[in-house]
DNA sequence: TTGAAGATGAGAATGATTCCCATGAAGATT
DNA sequence: AATCTTCATGGGAATCATTCTCATCTTCAA
């Protein structure tokens, strides 16, 4: 198991404290690319290696949801705590949290039935949202 | 909708049936430079390029499964037909095809009461398979 | 047999992400 | 507040999977 060394407490920084509200204040899901480009727009100078990386490191801790979109890339977005799904419109990003609490259950039967330990799932939806649709 | 163009049915190539054949052979999932190399291996010269389209284009017409895997690398495989999802081994790369039929109804639902139309979902499931989980 | 539409392959091009490393800043310690 | 050690930053190079380009071959219908 080589895990990469993380520092039990990152330090707080601005570029940090940027990064960290620019994922708070957006709709959606997106990407480490168009976070950094929204913030070089709004003035920020923060480099987009430090945005890759303060990404990658809320993500390993939670407090940011990470996906991989349908296309490989990844997305980040500030949800709600616990494990939970989204239903994402494929044109406007809109986002919705969705749990499915029998999916657990499934999963777990699944798994002991085959034999697998440790299974980890990832399950987003893309759809396309009522507003987009009449467009 | 700007869809790519796609002969109605491909020319039957030795290169075609190569790859195919490739992947029919297979245990688990593996990339096109996985199974590129695997035939290179085998001494046939077919080219990367190539692999890559034939392997999107089987896709496209269900002839083999894709899936995008943890790190973001697309991976082929031959499947038993209609809808399914997979149990894969994070070590051997052992898979097992798994259905949850209850899960397809709750994504409907779920979408109606969002007012989502065409939601498609891709749910693969990571794990440790009883073989691995001894070594 | 022949021609046109397709398929192939070698290498260039692309694009997301990571790496490298010199410099700057945070936080603990005097 | 001054200092020091450690970690964070950023810009550009480097990776790596995948796609594109295009000249050259094949397939297959006529």
């Amino acid at each position: 198991m080589t895990s990469i060394e993380r520092p039990a407490s990152p330090r707080h920084t601005r570029q940090r404290a940027e990064i960290r509200q620019a994922v708070e204040e957006q709709e959606g899901f997106a990407t480490a690319q168009e976070i950094h480009d929204r913030m070089r727009h709004d003035g920020s100078g923060v480099g987009l290696a430090t945005v890759y990386r303060t990404l990658q490191g809320l993500a390993a801790t939670g407090e940011v949801d990470a996906i991989r979109t349908p296309d490989g890339q990844v997305a980040y977005r500030t949800c709600s705590p616990g494990h939970h799904h989204h239903l994402i419109c494929r044109s406007c990003g809109r986002t919705v949290e969705v749990s499915i609490p029998s999916l657990e259950a499934q999963v777990r039967a699944l798994a002991a039935e085959q034999g697998f330990a440790e299974v980890e799932h990832a399950l987003e939806f893309y759809g396309t949202c009522t507003e987009c649709a009449r467009a």
